[in-house]
DNA sequence: TTCACAGTGTGACTCAAGTCACCATCCTGG
DNA sequence: CCAGGATGGTGACTTGAGTCACACTGTGAA
């Protein structure tokens, strides 16, 4: 009953996994529910599952040690937290924290498992690898922002990736929400928020943003 | 002949390998010398080796559009840049540089052999996934400290870090270098070394920096 | 309806850090 | 020995962005 429903998430979310792939993961891992705001993953915390992402969707952030949050990436269905493979392969402690965004499903997979997959299945060690290719890329243009780029600058590319990831142009944002994930303040985004209104570049509205362009 | 020091080499510089993986190794991989300023990987770039550092030290940076630097870590013998792997897995183009701090030995590792080694070798696998996990968190640290740091401290965590990786105290760092590594400017770091000179930190001098401490 | 509160707008101030200008010193090649 | 480049010091100015204070406006619960 449970396995049919893991297996049809593998299918519906992971076709390019191998059919025996498919057979393991759906005897030997468990699905977690989790709803929005709640944490997957919190710093300092030991990994005994790699989660793969089948519905939903969970925002991976960076917390510094006065409590400020730093945005990072969404992961979306059909991926998985790059830290909770490594951590879990070496038994170490992450240091971010995944929570949330909707209500959202996970897979987990034990760790103790990650070593047969990764030898016996093809499309499991490409997958591997494939996500730490892809966080790296991210982390490499997160990078690239915060030391290369202005705050209005940043502001477009988080307003545009939010667009992208979410799928959708009325980014239901606050001011205070978007300076938590820039680390900056709200005042300054509101003001730059008002400079790209008059660009039309967005329309501002209460509790919500519209993003044109 | 080559071959033997090549052998030598690995024995030397990753003990952790297996014999059969050392053998295989042995056979496959090319030698690789690079002067003291010599670039190992441009970005752009197409990856067709992944290189493990055998001697020397190898020195990774981010390059803004401007051509402005930015000093992300360095590589000690016995490791290997994460991304050259990645790269190298899915023929992609790199989007860092490196570059040889001293005269510098790499072991070039044909992309070729990647998933063979994977398959085969289990200490390969660990050795890969463990450079990644590494790489991963400092690029971690990185952004901890561009986010949430000031200049000062900053600084401070460089010279820390030189200090560390290059195993002396006798910093031979301009200060025109530091601020090229830190994406600032010289004028702020001369001022801000001036500062940790009164707090008996560092003791300045022409051409290098004394680091106490 | 009213009230508390979340969300937003805005001016004034502060501060870190980047920039500009200029000078002093050392060091090296011709 | 001298010139010019590399290195470093410093004051004055500019600017981006964070902070403080306060005002305004929807909205939802009582």
């Amino acid at each position: 009953m449970h396995q049919n429903l893991i297996r049809q998430y593998l299918h519906a979310t992971f076709p390019q996994f191998e059919s025996g792939l498919i057979d393991t993961l759906t005897e030997n891992a468990s699905l977690k529910e989790f709803n929005e705001g709640d944490l997957l993953m919190n710093t300092g915390q030991y990994m005994r599952f790699t989660m793969l992402v089948v519905d939903g969707l969970v925002k991976l952030y960076r917390e510094g040690e006065d409590g400020s949050e730093f945005f990072m990436y969404y992961i979306h269905p059909g991926g998985a937290c790059a830290l909770s493979m490594i951590c879990s392969t070496k038994q170490q402690t992450s240091s971010i924290k995944a929570s949330a965004v909707d209500k959202t499903t996970v897979l987990a997979v034990p760790t103790t498992l990650m070593d047969e997959l990764m030898k016996t299945y093809r499309t499991w060690y490409y997958f591997v690898l494939e996500t730490y290719r892809a966080r790296f890329e991210e982390l490499l243009v997160v990078i690239d922002h915060i030391s290369f780029k202005a705050m209005d600058e940043r502001l477009e590319f988080y307003l545009e990736k939010q667009h992208h990831d979410l799928n959708t142009r009325m980014l239901m944002l606050t001011h205070s929400q978007i300076a938590n994930d820039l680390n900056s303040s709200r005042e300054v985004v509101s003001r730059l928020l008002k400079k790209m209104e008059q660009q039309k570049k967005v329309i501002l509205h209460r509790s919500y943003i519209e993003y044109l362009k």
